[in-house]
DNA sequence: TTGTAAGCGTTATCAA
DNA sequence: TTGATAACGCTTACAA
């Protein structure tokens, strides 16, 4: 392995000097820079970035904790938010450990800070540390925390759909019994709902139990079947969403002529459907260009305090939704 | 950051001793180490990994390079290869960027050593690596890999199904036209037709024309309404899989008392279905196993030559298959 | 059994 | 403008 120390040795000057040299520093001559440059090159140098990381304490480097792996817009949003750090010129290390194992492992790599999917189980956890980290997904006390505004998300689908004339709508999503994430989306349509005059009644909402596509096509298929049927309805996650279109499409129905859908994550792949899906929800790039924002700036400014920072939802428009007269 | 030092003052020892006692050296005595250990629980202690691969110029590290796709298998072999990378003493880091600039980052974090997944558009990449690395899933002549016996596995199936008394097959799996991988799946399948005697038909094979549930369910509930009823079906992935179950069971049907049911990808998630699975396939703990092994093994020797080493796939028989008579 | 001290490759602070 | 030198956190002879 080549050093500074080899280089210094060759180009006959002191191993700061090659240091200097190697890192631009305008501390050394035009002339003697040039030489130790070629010098370095011709003797093939890598920095030894291990020694780097000793003596400096960065390592330019942000850990992400992900450890629900099997979901599109999760997936999605770690790519956006690798990109973001690349933006940002830092590296992203990934662990699919839970949340204590991951943070000692991201200690131990010394990262700069963390990004933390904030699902329901890991919110529970004891946590200490003496590290930059940004909980993703919803509101958190002790740490900085992104919140994703779902309750705003069907609020907003609920009144688009209103103002396109719907007023026979649907909730077709997962309503656990503990799950604040999913509840806000319910609450959020519900809420609009009533600003909105319509009364909420029972059959308006199915329960899909479950994220996935197999459930949304499920509820989707029991929902054409009932006496009840909406002029638009609401996926609760792209999957469901997904899972709606099948549903439709077998029923041998037209969206948007015969249904208008919105579907619930605002992520890129909803324009790829069969029929290219009016999203709601926080943008993916701007959910992770805010974490990677606020994480670093929490990594420059270590005494920031910790608050939520919000992501509005936005729509989308593409062609799953029209209006209707009365 | 706490470091050896700080353990050190707290303990009443020397530094060094610390280190020693870190790393299990007989050298300490046993009173002393317990207490080392136990303070460096108490202050969080985590070690610099950077300092640690100056010195003895390893990391202990070993990169995944990951594709971001959503199947199950996936993600629990990576779960397992992360288990097993962990008792052999090093840790982890994922990354789900290409190949490319996947191995670049992990060279600048100095990783050990580097385990590959090998999807179909990897393969052709041009990669220049001067650090040991293994291919995930095929066979790869530049570099060592792991074959998972894919073949194999599908012949051992109809084998089994054959043995119990079987006669009537179908093959329930993806057939694109240019993947090796699942090709390998339908040829084993097709072989062991063969050389049980049994002559293939068309309708024995039904492409599914995706790995996932709904893909399975699809072409599940095409075959139960075919004029070919088989007694035994060959699901092609865990979640074509699933879904074949779901379809089963809307047919009103049950198994294994009206069709028996094997299922490609051996993980352990095959015991929570509905119906506990009989799975085949080299066994995901195995192939964790092996491509950890395999690739420490070139770590610690890096003249080793690359082959291909082959995990054997076997049969976990649960109870989605009875025996029958002709 | 424990401690001392050198050194891994680098950056940064002074002094020359 | 350059060069000594002291860290950074750790392992490892070797000395005590």
């Amino acid at each position: 392995m080549v050093t500074i120390k080899d280089i210094a040795r060759v180009a006959g000057v002191s191993y700061s000097t090659v240091s200097k040299a190697l890192n631009n520093s305008p501390l050394v001559q035009e002339k003697t820079k040039q030489k130790i440059l070629k010098i370095a090159e011709e003797l093939g140098y890598q920095p030894n970035i291990a020694a780097k990381k000793l003596v400096s304490n960065k390592s330019k480097t942000i850990g992400v904790v992900w450890p629900t792996v099997n979901r599109v817009t999760l997936s999605t949003i770690v790519t956006k938010i690798n990109e973001e750090i690349e933006n940002a010129s830092y590296s992203m290390i990934l662990s699919i450990n839970p949340l204590n194992s991951a943070v000692n492992m991201f200690k131990r790599f010394q990262v700069d800070g963390i990004v933390v999917f904030d699902d329901q189980e890991l919110s529970d956890q004891h946590l200490e540390a003496n590290i930059p980290i940004v909980f993703l997904g919803g509101t958190n006390g002790r740490f900085p925390s992104i919140d994703v505004c779902r309750r705003d998300a069907f609020y907003n689908a609920v009144q688009y759909l209103h103002s396109l004339g719907h007023r026979h709508l649907a909730f077709v999503g997962h309503l656990p019994h503990r799950n604040n994430r999913q509840f806000e989306k319910y609450i959020g349509f519900t809420e609009a709902l009533i600003h909105l005059g319509i009364n909420p009644q029972p059959e308006m909402f199915i329960n899909t139990e479950g994220l996935y596509l197999y459930h949304g096509y499920e509820a989707m298929k029991k929902l054409l079947k009932s006496d009840y049927q909406p002029t638009a309805v609401v996926g609760g996650s792209y999957e469901i969403t997904e899972g709606i279109i099948r549903a439709v499409k077998e029923a041998g129905l037209k969206i948007p002529d015969d249904i208008s859908v919105i579907g619930y994550d605002n992520i890129p792949q909803m324009e790829n459907l069969e029929v290219p899906v009016t999203a709601v929800g926080a943008p993916v790039d701007k959910i992770a260009k805010t974490t990677v924002d606020v994480l670093i700036s929490h990594i420059n400014n270590p005494s920031e305090k910790a608050k939520v920072y919000k992501v509005e939802p936005e729509i989308f428009e593409r062609k799953s939704c029209r209006p209707i007269s009365e």
